[in-house]
This record gives C-alpha cells, structure tokens and sequence, in this order.
DNA sequence: AAGTTGACTTTCG
DNA sequence: TCGAAAGCCAACT
C-alpha cells in the first residue's frame, strides 16, 4: 500500500495547501448525496470537474469516514469494494432500489437511484 | 523526477 | 451477462 498516509494534517486544517484541493471537493460532493440516492466513482468525478473516479476511491479510502460513502457505488452498481455488507444496511435504512442476484450478493440499481447533480 | 499503487471505468471477447 | 485487458487520474515513495 502506498497510500498508507503520512501526514494526516488535511483534516486538521493546518495546511492552506489542501485547502480546495481534490480531497475538498470529493468530500463536498459525497456529503451533498441525498437519502436514497447514489452515484458512482465517475460521476463524483465528473462533478468537481475531473474523471479521476479511482482517485475518488482514494480520498473515500482515507477519509470516507467523514461522509456517506456508501452512497457512492461502482458503475456496475454494486457497492464499495470490501465493505458491500456495510453498504446494504443502509441501502435498506434508506430505500435505496437493490437487486439481490442469486449468488447471495446484491446490486444497486443505478437506473434508478443514479443521482445527478444538477443543481 | 520517475515509478508504483489504488474503495475505478470502459471496451472487447 | 460475465470475465479479462487497457486506459486514466491523483497521491505517495
């Protein structure tokens, strides 16, 4: 792991550096996803002007704590890798539309519950 | 500065 | 519909 962190001084604040940087950005837009709706990793990209959608990853990775990142799924629909069980607690608390396969997994369904920005 | 890694996406078979 | 390969972007060493 590379990404294993350092320097974890972004939250605090006291580094104007990282002030509206990616991290910022990712954050914000994660935070403003509605109850009941999700977006993918590209569409969050997409949103703070960049396609970095693995870079989103990233910043949920390290700071996903912070927001719901279970509301932010893969384009395939299903959720964050490593973390789908988590996910669907709140799929279900929410009303988020799953699609349970027959293997015992489930999916989101990104027909419906894509939300987009556009506001 | 260059290389490696990663909670990804898209295209091809 | 599913699996593998290539592509892209940002951060860390």
């Amino acid at each position: 792991m590379a990404r294993s962190n350092s320097e974890p001084s972004r939250l605090a604040g006291h580094g104007p550096s990282t002030s509206d940087d990616f991290v910022t950005r990712v954050l914000e837009v994660v935070a403003a996803i509605p109850a009941g709706r999700v977006m993918t990793y590209g569409d969050v990209a997409a949103a703070i002007g960049s396609r970095a959608a693995r870079g989103v990853g990233q910043v949920m990775a390290y700071y996903g704590s912070e927001v719901p990142w279970w509301r932010v799924i893969r384009a395939s629909g299903h959720a964050v890798a490593d973390h789908e069980a988590e996910a669907l607690q709140h799929f279900r608390a929410e009303g988020t539309p799953i699609a349970h396969t027959r293997d015992g997994g489930y999916r989101v369904e990104l027909r419906r519950a894509r939300y987009v920005p556009s506001v």
